[in-house]
This record gives C-alpha cells, sequence and structure tokens, in this order.
DNA sequence: GATGGAAATTACGTATGCGTTAAAATATGG
DNA sequence: CCATATTTTAACGCATACGTAATTTCCATC
C-alpha cells in the first residue's frame, strides 16, 4: 500500500476533507441558529468570506443552500439577510412539525419498531429527565432534539426526514432563545413517554394523537413567549 | 423621460430581467419536470452551461438550488444526475403531500374561505370536467395542478407553500409518465367537490378527512401504475 | 484475458477579475 | 429645509483561469 492510499484509507475514515462550500455552511448554519449571528442582520459575501477565510464563491453557493433552508435571504446588493424570528413564522413551523412528526409517530407505530430503538428513545427521556433535575436546560433540549430526530429517522422517510430536519433548525433559535425563560419542560417529557408507550403497542391512532397534541402545546407556548418578550422585531 | 429610465420602467412592468441563475432554474426544471431531462441521466455542467447559454457559474448554483428541491443530484466529476423516478420516492413524497394537503384542507375550512376563492376552486373543478368530456389529459393534469396549489394558498402558510410546491414538482414528473396509461380521474373531481363543500360549511375535520382519503386513493393509484409499468430503474 | 499500476485526461472547486447597476452621497433647484 | 437630479461608490452576477483530484486510458505483467 503506498503512501496515496494510506491516505485516502485515512481520510474515508476521518470523513474525507468536506469541501469549502459544506464547510461554510455548517459553519453558518451552527452560528445562526445558536443566534451568534443575530436574526435579522445583514452580512456581505466578501465579510463572510473573509471571516471564513475562503472566497466568494463558496460563501455565495453555501448562502444559497442556507436560503434554501430558510435561514437566510439573499438580498442583492444588501448583503445576506439572517431571518428574523418572528411568532407569525413559529406558527407556520410549528404547523408543518406538527402534522409532519405526527405522521412519523403514526408511522413508526404502524411499522412497528425494534425494541433496541425504543430503548434508544427512552434513553432520551431518561437523560431529559436528569438533565431536569438538575435543571441543566441545554442538557434538556440536547436530549429533546434527538428523541424528535430520532422518531422521524425511524419512520424511515428521507424526505420526512430532510424537511423536519430543516424546519426543526428554524425552530431551534426560537427554542434557544425561550429556554431559559419557559418552565420547566416536565409535561414534554411525560408526552414523550405516553408517545413511546403507544409505539410499543402499536397503536398508531394513539401516537399519532399523542404527538400531535404535544406539538399543539409546544407551538402554544413557544408563540406566547415569542410574542411577549417580542423577539420578533430584529 | 431618457432612453435609460424608459428601459427600465418597460422592465419593472416586465418582470426586471431575470438573473442567468434564475433563467437556469426555470429552465431546467421545466425540462425536468416535463420529462425531457430523462430520469437518470447525468449532465456535465458545461453541458447545460453551453446549452443554456451561459458560463459554468450561474449553471452551479441552479444546480445546487434544484438539488434542495430533490430534483437533481450533484455526483462530483460524474455529473448533474436527474433523480430517477421510482415508487420507493413517491411512497415518500405522497406521504408527506398527504399530509401538508389535509393540513391545507383542514386550515382553510377553519379560518373560513371568501366566496370569491370558493368560486375559483370550484372554477377549477369545472375545467377538469370539460376536460375529461373530451378526454383531454393535459387539460385535466393543468386545472387539477391549479386547484391544488390553490387550496394550498388559501392556507396562508408561506412555507407550506413552499414544501408543498417542491414535492409537488416531484410528484409531476410521475403523474405526467402516466397521465395516459391511467383510468379517467373521475372519482378525483368528486372528491374536490365534497372538500369545497366542507370548506363552504366550515367543516374543518370533515375538508382534512376528505382531503386525506383523496391523496390516499391518489398515491395508491399512482404507486401502483410506477410500479407495475417500471419507470422506476432509469 | 484478467489484473494492477502509471500516465493522461478532464470535471470540478475555488479564486479572481470585471462590467453592471443598485444604493449612497452629493449637488441642484424649489 | 425638502425634493429631485447627478455623481460616486461598491456589491454583486457572471465569466474566466487554474490547481487538484477523480476517472479513464494505456501498458506491463501474470
Amino acid at each position: 500500500m503506498n503512501q496515496t492510499a494510506a491516505l485516502k484509507a485515512a481520510k474515508t475514515e476521518a470523513a474525507k476533507a468536506p469541501s469549502n462550500t459544506q464547510r461554510a455552511v455548517t459553519e453558518l448554519r451552527d452560528m445562526i441558529i445558536t443566534n451568534k449571528l443575530p436574526p435579522g442582520s445583514s452580512h456581505l459575501e466578501s465579510e463572510l468570506a473573509q471571516m471564513l477565510g475562503m472566497s466568494r464563491t463558496p460563501v455565495r453557493e453555501a448562502a444559497i443552500i442556507l436560503e434554501g433552508q430558510g435561514l437566510v435571504e439573499l438580498r442583492p446588493r444588501r448583503g445576506i439577510r439572517i431571518v428574523p424570528i418572528a411568532a407569525a413564522d413559529m406558527e407556520e413551523i410549528y404547523a408543518i412539525l406538527t402534522e409532519l412528526e405526527s405522521l412519523a409517530a403514526h408511522d413508526v407505530a404502524y411499522r412497528g419498531c425494534p425494541p433496541e430503538d425504543l430503548a434508544e428513545l427512552r434513553g432520551h427521556i431518561i437523560e431529559m429527565d436528569d438533565a431536569l433535575d438538575v435543571d441543566d436546560r441545554q442538557r434538556w433540549a440536547a436530549a429533546d432534539d434527538r428523541f424528535h430526530r430520532k422518531l422521524v429517522d425511524l419512520a424511515g422517510n428521507r424526505r420526512l426526514q430532510t424537511i423536519v430536519a430543516t424546519y426543526f433548525d428554524q425552530a431551534h433559535r426560537a427554542r434557544m432563545l425561550t429556554l431559559y425563560i419557559r418552565p420547566a419542560p416536565r409535561d414534554s417529557n411525560r408526552d414523550h413517554r405516553a408517545l413511546v408507550d403507544a409505539i410499543e403497542r402499536g397503536d398508531a391512532e394513539a401516537a399519532r394523537r399523542i404527538h400531535r397534541e404535544h406539538r399543539i402545546n409546544a407551538k402554544r407556548l413557544i408563540i406566547e413567549l415569542i410574542a411577549n418578550y417580542g423577539f420578533s422585531a430584529v
């Protein structure tokens, strides 16, 4: 095995050097969903290029991708705008997430779910409980994210995963903003347990209904918080 | 008013000169959803650039956008691949459309719908009937498209419109392929009338249920056709 | 003929350059 | 002092150039 081959093998394991465009997408998205790039702010392509240490080309391509995911808005000559978080947007996003995650819940229950996956779901719930016990909300939110993602993954619909991931990212920003002003999300964990139980006994309609109600409540809460605390006008 | 200003005014009315990127998106999408670019075929950036009379840059940007819409796949050094139509994909797409259009139907009925919009919906149904009377399936399909789009537009959820439009485009390709081998879609028109009636009397749950069933039937039909006639392996 | 490796090809990823034109700044007239 | 016309500025859209790395071609060897 020559050196090139060795390098190639190493890279195959180490995820083979992402392109600048891909790097730009990842880094920008992280900065957006953690609100490091403030909602509503604008940034010239050249600024971002300099910040990321690359030329405008990959930044433009990344911006196009992120625009497709609803995280930025390309406004010629006025910069790349980080789309602001408004209550009205959360209405739209949660309506979609409610519907699609409930579909996922239904399908998982309907098709059945291997024990190890059920165990993983329960594991995330336990992690959420533990996190709440020490009031570590970041950890709770991370485990909640994983639970929702796992649920959708189990439905086995690739496109569903993509859409939900996209809108989950958008909702993420609002959830991070409201994480510390919301009441402790004990109800949430209760709902999740009920959902997993329904999945386990293969009750597809119950799974759909439970998760739908969970989502509707989550929506109501976050809309109230956003509306009252007025993160909207950025 | 000098000549430049006159030109500018003319352009403002005439949709102000789309960018090459935008033009590439539109033209490529048209060619894809009408199957002029065969599902499964691959095309180098330079080929498409030459075909569209522009450089690679805007073609690349268009390809990125179309990839976000699930119409192409970017495979470095192997060209831009027109994603093939497989029965499994239609399963995914119709599952999503079923869910989101039903949500739209519910919301429209729930929020109420001005008479002129109801009239427009009914107009599309009449057009579909007329088209079927003379067995003009292209015209039927076009009116059906407009009906579905209008329904979703009335729900007033911008993101919902985007998603449904995206997946509708993907489904469009399969529908065009199967248009002439399917039985005459009389049932479809009947379902649509029932839906509009439910919307008119504000029965949100009925609207959701009627449209969901409509979609489930449409899904079953198209999956059968695709599976039996084997458009899948391209 | 099959196999493996070196050389050639070439498509892409990205940097760069430039003309266009929108936006900002400035000047002009009311 | 405000509104409109003019100049200036500079961000973007796109073309182009080029190095890199993947693919293909071509050989040598079995």
